[in-house]
DNA sequence: TTTAGGCATTTAAAACTGGGCTT
DNA sequence: AAGCCCAGTTTTAAATGCCT
């Protein structure tokens, strides 16, 4: 962050990283994710030095265009920006730069200050990894009407509920945790406090934004101070699990935990005991079949029971899941195709091989019908073999994590990396390196190549047939039966399709 | 100036295995 | 019989990016 006296110098870039929506932080991505009305004409970086040669008008459209998407970006956050300052106390131009731990911390001292707390210290503590969510191994194959349940802010609810905060934390506390630790109901922790404040303040600003004109620049005032507050709200457990906190307490985080895998588990026994088959769960969510006329039974056991929120998320009419937790693909009730986890969303895959697997999904989920799914598998492999696929389609792109010299592990993009450093170019952390597989013998690194170096004749069609698009559709397919052999097969029936 | 843990996956590198050969 | 080389196979480690 550059600091200029007397300036706000606000870094949109830090706000692109910010949203986890966008997995390449151009300024492209961030309009499209902003719906701003901007034109915007793309000029390749490494093409500017000769546009700026031969066509000067070009470069300083491009230019304009930028400016002004860059003004208008800036815009639509401003009021977030300004309420999140306010909130954490923090400069305007400092705030999205700094991280989620930081920005809750600084919440957290001017709340402190507020209360007449004191302000600990920042510890030296070495860090102690300890278990978190629970994670359900989901059944594999095709679902068909399958509800979702979440739990609402489960762990925020958690931490009021059972008054866990490192102040209330004691040998003799009437609230004890699964794993043990125990916590004093009386008086109000600091944390829990914390908590409070911020759900009412948010159930204050939601009210209020019913009483202005949707759309009104109130509106939008009001709606991005409390999308600030909710940040905040939920990054607070975290931040009691991080070694670096003022306020670190590895009890707390560990004791919200618990509580949660305990509220969890009970909520798919609960779900069983109705007649309900628990699909998957992960955290704070339930996924179940035969839900119909049961449902409510089980949200209000947990409100009367458990004295906490959940709500019924969304209706998928069909589900697959593979065998992987974390992965599957659904359609909603109103015909949403929505993919989790699975390559399609993975930054690190080639689109060619996210496209194929997507629309392979999506046929699935539509017709509910595996052949078909197949034969669309079959298509993207055929593309691929009449090297009918554009270059920018097959470039895979990877995040620079550290210094070039920290890697020990030799990889495609790291490799690429140096070479283009070599060449001139600056890379740190946080930059993304664009690779394409080219033809030749040797390991993968060896054959890696930047995307703008490569012509159509010397891609290794195979490696996006066989490491790309074929295993992105497997995943698909192989949970509903289908063997990946198949997709590299023509399509004609042969005699094993009647007796394989 | 790193909110947390849980998880799958790919690729490279290391470790292992067993046959065939020499000493 | 012991030791060694080599190629193929299996296991482990490193790295990344997702989910809640």
């Amino acid at each position: 962050h550059v600091s200029i006296r007397g300036r706000l110098n606000i870094d949109l870039e830090d706000m692109a990283r910010d949203i986890p929506e966008l997995t390449v932080e151009t300024l492209e991505e961030l309009v499209r994710f902003l719906g701003l009305k901007v034109e915007l004409d793309t000029v390749e970086e490494y093409e500017l030095a000769e546009k700026w040669r031969d066509d000067r008008e070009l470069v300083k459209r491009y230019s304009m265009q930028r400016a002004e998407a860059i003004l208008k970006a800036f815009e639509s956050i401003r009021d977030f920006v300004f309420s999140l300052s306010e909130l954490t106390r923090m400069p305007a131009d400092y705030v999205l730069t700094a991280s989620a731990g930081f920005r809750v911390e600084n919440y957290l001292m001017s709340l402190a200050v507020k209360l007449g707390e004191l302000i600990p210290r920042r510890g030296e503590i070495t860090h102690v990894s300890y278990p978190g969510g629970l994670v359900k191994e989901p059944i594999r194959g095709m679902h068909e009407d399958v509800a979702v349940l979440d739990f609402k802010s489960m762990y925020p609810s958690l931490i009021i509920k059972y008054n866990i905060s490192f102040d209330t934390l004691s040998e003799d506390g009437e609230n004890v945790a699964p794993n043990g630790y125990r916590f004093r109901a009386e008086p109000e922790g600091f944390l829990p406090r914390a908590l409070k404040t911020l759900l009412e303040e948010r159930g204050k600003i939601q009210a209020m934004l019913k009483a202005v004109p949707p759309g009104s620049v109130e509106a939008k005032i009001l709606d991005a101070r409390q999308r600030a507050v909710k940040i905040i709200a939920n990054a607070i457990y975290g931040y009691t699990g991080w070694a670096g906190a003022r306020w670190y307490s590895r009890e707390v985080a560990e004791a919200t935990t618990a509580w949660g895998r305990e509220v969890i588990s009970s909520t798919i026994r609960k779900a069983e005991e109705l007649g309900m088959k628990v699909i998957y769960s992960d955290t704070d969510s339930v996924f179940l079949k035969d839900h119909r006329g049961k449902l409510e039974k089980l949200v209000e056991w947990i409100e009367k029971d458990l004295g906490l929120e959940a709500k019924l998320e969304k209706v998928f009419k069909r589900v697959i899941f593979t065998e992987a937790k974390k992965r599957y693909a659904g359609i909603t009730e109103d015909e949403e195709i929505e993919i989790v986890g699975l390559e399609a969303v993975r930054g690190d895959w080639s689109a060619i091989a996210r496209q194929a697997q997507r629309e392979t999904a999506e046929v699935l989920l539509r017709t509910g019908d595996p052949s078909l799914a197949l034969r669309k598998a079959r298509e993207y492999v055929q593309q691929l073999r009449s090297e009918e696929v554009e270059l920018r389609k097959l470039i895979i792109w990877r995040q620079i994590t550290r210094s070039l010299s920290e890697y020990s592990a030799t990889q495609p993009h790291i490799v690429v990396a140096r070479r283009l450093m070599n060449e001139g170019w600056k890379i740190q952390p946080g930059d993304k390196v664009g690779y394409i597989i080219t033809r030749g013998s040797g390991p993968l690194y060896s054959r890696a190549k930047p995307y703008f170096e490569v012509s159509m004749d010397e891609v290794d069609w195979d490696y996006y047939v066989e490491k790309q698009v074929v295993p992105a559709c497997k995943r698909v397919l192989e949970a509903v039966g289908v063997k990946a052999e198949k997709i590299l097969e023509s399509g004609e029936r042969t005699l094993m399709d009647f007796f394989g």
